[in-house]
Formats: structure tokens, C-alpha cells, sequence
DNA sequence: AAGATCAAAATGGTATACCAAAAAGCGATG
DNA sequence: CATCGCTTTTTGGTATACCATTTTGATCTT
């Protein structure tokens, strides 16, 4: 119970609101009733409002009330930070393959030209990690961008910064050698884009595919020769 | 101005971060010195933590202080309500068929039975809305825990509730003829199942694809004859 | 001089009081 | 009877005051 108490005020009003079966659009009780209802003060349940809007599920007007804007989910908002490398890079290759074949049909000219100006920046700061890093988030990202369509991008950005966040991929992150990282990603990139050229699907589909596969590669020739730490943490 | 001020003053903050040099897991200002620099009461300070904490950008602790965690970066926390329908459908077309080629490599017998339970009981179903919506969900989420992969079931699941949370999806759900639900989308669903039970990936793919094209074009013969909303909304 | 102990200061946590905008009630007026 | 406009009430917005925990550091002990 030394958690932050607004958090557990937040899940409980989410209780209610489930139980008390609100429709979206509907006002819910005001902060004063909470606050009665749970025997705290006002601003607590101020402060828990401000987390369920942020979390889009409330909308709140001055003067007038608070509004359910959506139902909330059971599903609790993605416990990401304990899976493993390779399910992460597993995700990102069943999806990442399928959004390039997507994005081949839709790429654009001047998408064409952003990819190109990211590996050529890439292929620049190739002895940089921290440049090289970035310009290859850039590259899946365009690619997803590609497609025209948000949600896509969203969340390939989504698994690639779940990956960024994860401690267990930093210590991998960091043992990479630097020639596995520009030798054979870098040309990968370069296929994946000479596909998207051609608006070939399959092309690309199978070009992503394939560097995703020698990232895992990489990654399990690392883990197996010179940390033992990963042991039931490998595979989905 | 008329905005919520508590963002307005954790944006302030960000930009202070930003300018003041800080590392990560340095510890910041306290929420008095915010509270004085920018003339407001600590209470909205706090207030705009609460914020940034969500955003996972610093870290309080009672009695010690506020610590940044991570960067700002520009770091978009998703707008995904105003995203269309089809938008929608076309992210999970490209994402679905992927998983369920997948799956059809990674489904178990234990998998494929559920999977058989859910269309019997879609089947029984059929003139109950609410119950036959339900299998619908369980269907598709059953496909995408077949691939054994936490990440992509996640993925799925996500954008199956933001369809159920988009108002645009509730009001053309509710005109959805039953007999396309039923004949149609029933049949299609047996397709896939076909294809993961003979473990054919590709057979699959197109299966899913297939299903999900025909919900598109249901939908969009029904926005078409029905109601002209959703104009600039049905594309990408 | 090194360590332990305890007091005081710093800092986030919570509650209360008052302010301002919006909505609701209500009466005068056409 | 409808409607305009004022007053009252409701509701979120902001500020202040006080509490609990953690840190700090000074003093005492060995």
C-alpha cells in the first residue's frame, strides 16, 4: 500500500464504472461523490481523474462534469516489460513482414526518397551506435509510415520502443559487434528498400522477413556464447 | 487558454528538462521550486507530475523527490480514438493475415478444438447479437494466442477494442444486416480454421484476408446506402 | 576518528477552503 | 405559452495548510 494512492483510487473508479454499467457519452458521479464514496478527499479522486483522462477513457469539462468516453478494457494497458527478446523480435517479424508487403503497394516517391536519405545517413554513422540506432528505428518506421496508415505505424513504433525499454534487450544491445550491425543490417535494409522500389510485395514481405530473422540470429548467436542469463527467456 | 492548466504546465516543465541538461535518474527541481517559477500553486505542479509520471517520463518518490527516467522525446502517446473504420480494418487485415499464417505453423490440437467449440457456439448464436459478437472477438483472439506469441494476441486484441470502442463502429454496427454476419462471416471463419487445421500457412493468410475483406466491403456497402457520415473518414 | 543515534529539515502526500465557469431553476415579459 | 434574462446551484479549478516519510547532518559515544 506505499504505491501512489491515486493509481488505486484510478483502478477503483474503473470498477464502478463497470459495475454501474455507464454508456459512453453518459456523466459520471462527480469528484465529490467519489470522494465520499471512498472516504478520501477531493483531490485524490481529482488526481485520479486526471490519470483516466489520460488515459482517454474520461473527458472532463469545467463547470459541467465528467464524461465516460470509453468503456474501459479489461485488458490492463499492456504489462510489455517482461517479455522476452525474441518474442518481441518473433511479433516484429510476423507483423513488420506483412506491413511491408502492405507498404509496397503505397509507398509513395518522396517515402522512397526519406528511406533512401535514412540509409545513406545510416551507412554514415555506421561506427556512431547511438546515430546508427536511431536512423534504423527511422527506417522501420518509414517503411510503416508507408503503408498511410496510422495505425500501422503506431504500432510497429509501439513494439520497437517496447524493445527499448527492455533492460534484457540494453545488455544484448550493447554486446553487438559493431560489423554484425552494419555488414549485414545495413544491406538488408538496402534489399527491403530495392523491393519497395519495384512495389514488389512478396519482394518486400520476404526481404523484412529475412533481416528480422538475421537479427534474431545475431542476437541468439550472442546470448548462447557469452551469457548464460537468458535460459527460458529465448523463445515465445 | 481555456485548456486543462495542469498540461499546460507539465509541457512547461518538459521544455525546462529539456533546457536544464539533466541525465537520466537525475533528480529534478522539487515540485515547490516548479511551484515559484512558474507562479502557481504546488498543487498544479503536482498535478502535471502526475502527468508525467503517466507518460513514464520521471519517477516520484515520497519523502526523496522526482527523478527523470527517461528522455522527452516527442514520443506521441497514441491518438488513437479518431481514427475510421476502415482505417481499422485495414490494420488488422494486414496484421491478421500475417498472424494467422503464423498460427498455422504453431497451432495446437487443444488450439484447434477451442477454435471449433467457438464457431459451434457462433453457430447456435447466430440471432443473438450480443453472444454472436462475442464469439466473433474470441475467434479472432483464439487465431492469434495460436501463434504462442503474448505480443501478437496483445496487438489483436488492442485494435478488436478499439473497434468496440469507436462510436463510428457502433453506429455502423448496429445496421449490420444479420444475415451478413451470419452467412457470410460464419463461413468465413470456417475457411480459416480449414487452413490452420491442415498447418497451411499461406492458405491461411489468404483466408483471413479474405474475411476481413469481406467485412470491409460489407461495411462500406453499408455507409454507402445508408448514411453519408462518413465521408473522408472511410480511407486510410 | 569512526560509528551510532536522534533531531531537524526537505519533500512528497493528503485534506480543506475558496474561486470561477457552466448549468439549472425560475420568474418576468412578450 | 414560449422565451429571454437573472439568480441560484452545481461542478470542476486553484490555492493554502498541514501530515508522513525520507533524507541529512550534527552530536554523542566508543
Amino acid at each position: 500500500m506505499a504505491e501512489r494512492l491515486y493509481k488505486e483510487i484510478g483502478e477503483k473508479i474503473k470498477l464502478e464504472i463497470l459495475k454501474s454499467d455507464l454508456s459512453v457519452g453518459d456523466k459520471l458521479p462527480t469528484e465529490r461523490v467519489y470522494a465520499e464514496l471512498f472516504g478520501v478527499s477531493r483531490t485524490l479522486v481529482r488526481e485520479a481523474f486526471i490519470m483516466l483522462e489520460i488515459e482517454e477513457l474520461i473527458e472532463v469539462k469545467k463547470g459541467s462534469g465528467s464524461y465516460l468516453k470509453c468503456r474501459p478494457m479489461e485488458r490492463a494497458a499492456a504489462p510489455i516489460s517482461d517479455v522476452g527478446p525474441f518474442e518481441l523480435l518473433q511479433a516484429r517479424q510476423v507483423i513488420e513482414s506483412a506491413v511491408a508487403a502492405c507498404a509496397a503497394q503505397t509507398i509513395t516517391k518522396a517515402d522512397l526518397q526519406k528511406l533512401q536519405d535514412t540509409l545513406d545517413l545510416e551507412e554514415a554513422e555506421l561506427h556512431n551506435v547511438e546515430k546508427a540506432n536511431a536512423a534504423d528505428r527511422e527506417f522501420h518506421l518509414l517503411v510503416a509510415q508507408a503503408t498511410q496508415n496510422t495505425l500501422l505505424a503506431d504500432n510497429v513504433l509501439r513494439l520497437w520502443d517496447m524493445r527499448d525499454n527492455n533492460p534484457m534487450w540494453q545488455q544484448l544491445h550493447s554486446r553487438i559487434p559493431e560489423s554484425s550491425y552494419s555488414g549485414q543490417w545495413l544491406k538488408d535494409h538496402e534489399k527491403v528498400l530495392m523491393q519497395l522500389r519495384k512495389r514488389d510485395a512478396e519482394g518486400a514481405r520476404e526481404a523484412m522477413w529475412q533481416h528480422l530473422e538475421n537479427v534474431k540470429r545475431t542476437l541468439f548467436e550472442l546470448s548462447d556464447t557469452e551469457s548464460p542469463d537468458f535460459d527460458g527467456y529465448l523463445f515465445s
